[in-house]
DNA sequence: AGGTGCATGTAACAGGTTACATGATTAA
DNA sequence: TTAATCATGTAACCTGTTACATGCACCT
């Protein structure tokens, strides 16, 4: 029977995502796509055609309960966690499996490859490095607004700064070496 | 026709890592599938099943040329570089967009989410720390084998060591502090 | 009257993983 | 002879993005 015993079922990662913005009191699906696309977006993005879907099955599962709560004449289904949806969200934040990492930077592929193409090295550091920035400038108009947030959501932004950061000096110092290195020649 | 004119079309991700991988020397679809999950497997990976089709794709478009080449009785597609294959990678290398960028971690998500279980957060940063160990290790153990090979392959691969470096002591200080805190109640 | 924001939803597509099938070669 | 490695390939599946359709509310 859907929502009745434990939960035991792994989490699909849309259910995680939506089961952990719930307790921040983003209950509408319009509401966490724009709260992921402010926050975890850098680390953990999500679209309308995942989530969606993801809060029927959900509360099919019986691991969230929507309400209609119209604004006006405008339809709007707010959620909440079930008993039973906490505990899935515990057991996952709990889990001490290894968790998933995935990265797909074009930026470091074009940099492994670039002995193709030795003249642009510099450049495709640059591009990466402009990128970083731009990332920066976003996370820091953030900061402000997260101090007053939730411990979690805090570290995370900080840390996150400080990749960037580190990323950015990264470039910088292989830059200079990479001038310096073509200046010999 | 396929294979003739300029190389106008833009090249699909697994395009953009099969042809950068013939000029490294990796030229049969396996060869690249094993070399991928050597290296750049950290920051884009690869499957036969993207592989092998794509490689039938481009040879299609005349972007590479296989040629048979068993050996023994094994069958052995080699391929190379056509030389509007080596225009495509190099327009790549050298196209000055934004190069994407694509995360997800899993750690980081926890993190962000762990105030509806606090008392787990620091076994969170710790399953990340161990986790960036882990890859380290990888990394350390490829590093030598990198240094004799080409500069854009050893450069992503520092690249990598810093940033695990960097995570790993951001890590240590967060256990520093999250275990300071809780003392303190 | 018009633009922006709030809100829900999905169809078509693109991208990627997993698991399997097949079989030869090589080293222990 | 047996296990590991080399080698090719695909079908089924899962995940995720993009683009679109719809319409109310609110501000100017």
């Amino acid at each position: 029977m859907a929502g009745t015993g434990t939960a035991s079922q792994a989490l699909s990662a849309t259910a995680r995502v939506v089961l952990g913005l719930i307790p921040f009191g983003r209950r509408t699906g319009y509401d966490m796509k724009t709260f992921v696309d402010r926050t975890t977006r850098y680390f953990w993005a999500a679209s309308y055609g995942q989530i969606y879907p993801e809060l029927k099955r959900l509360e099919e599962q019986g691991l969230i309960r929507g309400q209609s709560e119209p604004s006006g004449g405008r339809a709007r289904t707010v959620y909440e966690l079930t008993p039973s949806g906490r505990e899935a969200l515990q057991a996952w934040l709990a889990s001490d499996e290894e968790p998933h990492y995935e990265l797909r930077d074009e930026g470091m592929l074009k940099l492994f490859f670039s002995d193709s193409l030795p003249e642009r090295r510099l450049e495709i550091v640059r591009a990466i490095r402009a990128r970083e920035e731009r990332g920066l400038e976003h996370h820091r108009a953030i900061e402000p607004h997260a101090r007053q947030g939730p411990p979690g959501a805090l570290l995370t932004l900080q840390m996150g700064i400080g990749l960037t950061e580190w990323t950015i000096a990264w470039c910088e110092e292989t830059e200079r070496r990479l001038t310096a290195e073509s200046a010999k020649q």
